[in-house]
DNA sequence: TTGCTTGTTATTCATTTGGATAATTGGACA
DNA sequence: TGTCCAATTATCCAAATGAATAACAAGCAA
């Protein structure tokens, strides 16, 4: 008679548990969207089972929420990053995070599909909906504040309407960019999207392309 | 001993019979997403019982896939409805389309859930990725053919990146609005968006506000 | 009125799912 | 080296899910 073998397993610090299991979520969610993403295949790609899951999250559904909020403040602070290897002159800023926001790894299907999968969700979580109004908020005020940089005089109401509109053209490539990438040529979000921004906030930006840093 | 009594039912036309079914699968979608569109919810809420969907149905997918199909093209449509009783003047045409897109029904929350719950199935599902694409290129053609029809001299590459910009602008402001539906006036998103489009193409659209249509 | 077709309901099934609980063992510490 | 806490696995469970099949009846046709 064969003892049945258990699994062996390494005991692991809290937060690399914890940042395993997000990731796994994550990869799967990228992958097939939240319906494949369940506790099980979870478990199986963060290397553990199941059981574990509920060890370090009150329940899959706060996992789901833990991975949310991972995802969008790495996309976020992707384009935010930039600006501080960014030079001071104001146009030049802009068109750096301009750019940042429309290449990789901020355009990317699997980063689409993530934030497709967890938008359906602030439907029956209030707290991820939270989660979303606060990121946009917050990237659209950041856009506001390099719009104000400019050495323009707006009133506040312009600056306003600048920015829901400089963000809109960032939010409208990203989705088009990541929804279909075969469908634009390298770069031609990047050219589009700070020529539209140039154009909406009356300047000609094209001359700072060469800070739209590498692809 | 009572006999069970079996629940009365009509016979009803297929046609009538698959739009109950997908109307139903819609709502619930959009209610709280994929996951509350189970069988059983979706046959509850067209007052059938869940078996009756595998009789119009191949499968769940499939009848989701139908549902898809469906939302697309009534969002297409609404903009593109209102091009026929529009005016002959090529800006007041561009304006009327911008303006319908940028308001209800096309903007609103439900209808982006609906998006982004179908958006997330053409991971798995390459029909439904064929789908979105070519209601999304469909859409921007139709914008690509207003501008054309501007009294300016545009080359066809710029025609292309100008109809991407402008679809961006659109895109992007039906995004935002239809999620954070408290975070814009009404009337706001058409205004802006149409001033931006109007700065993209280098033109004072604000004048054919009034070919805006009725909120 | 009487069949008959088939739209519809009812029942059943094998899986899957999220979660709960019990059993084990890794590895830090004395 | 031995002890012991808790991280981890293993097992179990009730509910839900999509699908298949059987039974029934609505309503048209003759």
């Amino acid at each position: 008679m064969l003892t049945p073998e258990r699994r062996p397993y390494r005991r692991e610090a809290e937060d690399k548990r914890r940042q395993a299991l997000i990731a796994a979520t994550l990869s799967l969610v990228a992958e097939g969207g939240a319906r494949i993403a369940t506790v099980r295949a979870i478990a199986e790609r963060a290397g553990v089972t199941a059981g574990l899951i509920r060890h370090y999250f009150q329940s899959k559904d706060s996992l789901i929420a833990a991975s949310y909020r991972h995802v969008m403040e790495r996309m976020t602070h992707e384009s935010v990053a930039v600006l501080k290897a960014a030079p001071h002159d104001p146009q030049a800023r802009l068109v750096a995070f301009v750019a940042a926001s429309l290449r990789p790894p901020v355009v990317d299907r699997d980063a689409l599909i993530l934030w497709a999968s967890f938008m359906q969700e602030t439907k029956r979580d209030a707290a991820m909906l939270a989660t979303h109004a606060s990121t946009y908020l917050g990237f659209r005020d950041q856009l506001q504040g390099l719009i104000a940089a400019l050495p323009q005089d707006r009133s506040a109401a312009e600056l306003r309407q600048m920015a829901i509109a400089c963000n809109a053209v960032i939010d409208g490539l990203w989705l088009e960019g990541s929804a279909l990438p075969d469908a634009f040529a390298k770069g031609e979000l990047v050219e589009i999207g700070v020529t539209a921004v140039g154009a909406i906030l009356g300047l000609k930006l094209t001359n700072y392309m060469l800070f739209t840093g590498p692809f």
